[in-house]
DNA sequence: CACTTATACGGAACATTGTTCCGTTTAGCA
DNA sequence: TGCTAAACGGAACAATGTTCCGTATAAGTG
């Protein structure tokens, strides 16, 4: 692949991450296209349909944050990784106003996406759920997908309301994680 | 109000939904205006937006819908007048393909649909369930919202595979409900 | 019934946006 | 340096929501 190619594809999904966290992932390809300083033909020589680009900027940020959960939880303890990763997950969320719309579209681009979410991020928050309950800092009575559809939910709701919002509600869903630790079900 | 503007609204809002059960709420404005047989500026008199109309098909067949329930249960038993208008719901979901997206999509013009939803159908609902139950027919130990909202998901999955799925998982919620009657909860 | 006028109608024209096409430019190589 | 396949840019096309305005007409009025 020509140096000048690659270089031109990493900008457009830099560009197009930026756009749909502003515009929502039904921005304008030609916006898309200027940001990324290319034309719109060279947008459609990479992805063959809007969707595909979309469908491209969503897998990307689903690796980068299933990559972060590592990263994490070397750098922190489980409890606080666990918390950290929440967060991040929830940020990312926050950046797809219309995600959940694409998904349910049909179009057949989107079809991958579910089978991605649940190959990369379910397992990177398996890992830090278990090391935290092992540890014994949070419960051991939720699931990993429970808990991803629970921030997930929230997320979607909250993006409506004022900004910051999504941050207490998942903080909340930490501190329900945590105050339950080291015991098998029930409240406390 | 002008004889021919009343006969045109309803000649549009005939055409609308006949064209959106065939191709969905994403049909063109130019499609609908020709099977109503006039120009889209009629259509942009009667409905300044798009989504104007999409809204006003909705509230009128959510109208007919609730409708149906008074004639329903003079004409049958109560068991069966429920199960004839969840038959009658799950038609009505069936042709609105796009109605959730619609829903979710943040236009204003739709933002008054959920309301209208409550105001009519639920009660529509409440009161067949309600004679149902006092007749021993169906089971008590099932809410009217939890009811409408089992089959509004079932109907929305089913969509995407065999007509008929639809109706023939309708009947086995009815059956559901008909093999409790008489108790108050717990499995046969 | 003839006349008048406010109302409504129709469809061409405009604006936006996804997509295609092709003449021009350039990276990579011999 | 020169060649060529690959890539680029943006004009042009197509589809669709929306606006505008000249024309037609329903419904009063004398």
């Amino acid at each position: 692949m020509r140096a000048d190619a690659q270089r031109n594809i990493d900008a457009l999904l830099e560009a197009a991450k930026t756009v749909f966290a502003t515009s929502g992932v039904d921005a304008p390809v030609r916006e898309i296209a200027e940001m990324a300083g290319v034309g719109v033909g060279t947008v459609y020589r990479h992805f063959p349909q809007r969707a595909d680009l979309v469908a491209a900027v969503f897998r990307r940020e689903i690796l980068a944050c299933a990559d972060a959960a590592p990263v994490l939880a070397a750098e922190h303890g489980p409890g606080e990784a666990l918390a950290l990763w929440m967060q991040r997950f929830a940020a990312f969320i926050a950046t797809k106003r219309g995600l959940a719309t694409a998904l349910y579209s049909g179009d057949p681009a989107f079809e991958s996406l579910p089978a991605y979410f649940e190959a990369h991020l379910v397992p990177a928050l398996e890992g830090l759920l278990a090391a935290a309950v092992a540890a014994g800092e949070v419960r051991d009575d939720v699931g990993t997908s429970e808990l991803m559809n629970a921030v997930g939910g929230l997320c979607m709701q909250a993006q409506k309301d004022k900004p910051g919002q999504s941050d207490r509600m998942v903080a909340l869903l930490i501190d329900g994680l945590r105050y339950g630790a080291g015991r098998s079900s029930g409240k406390p």
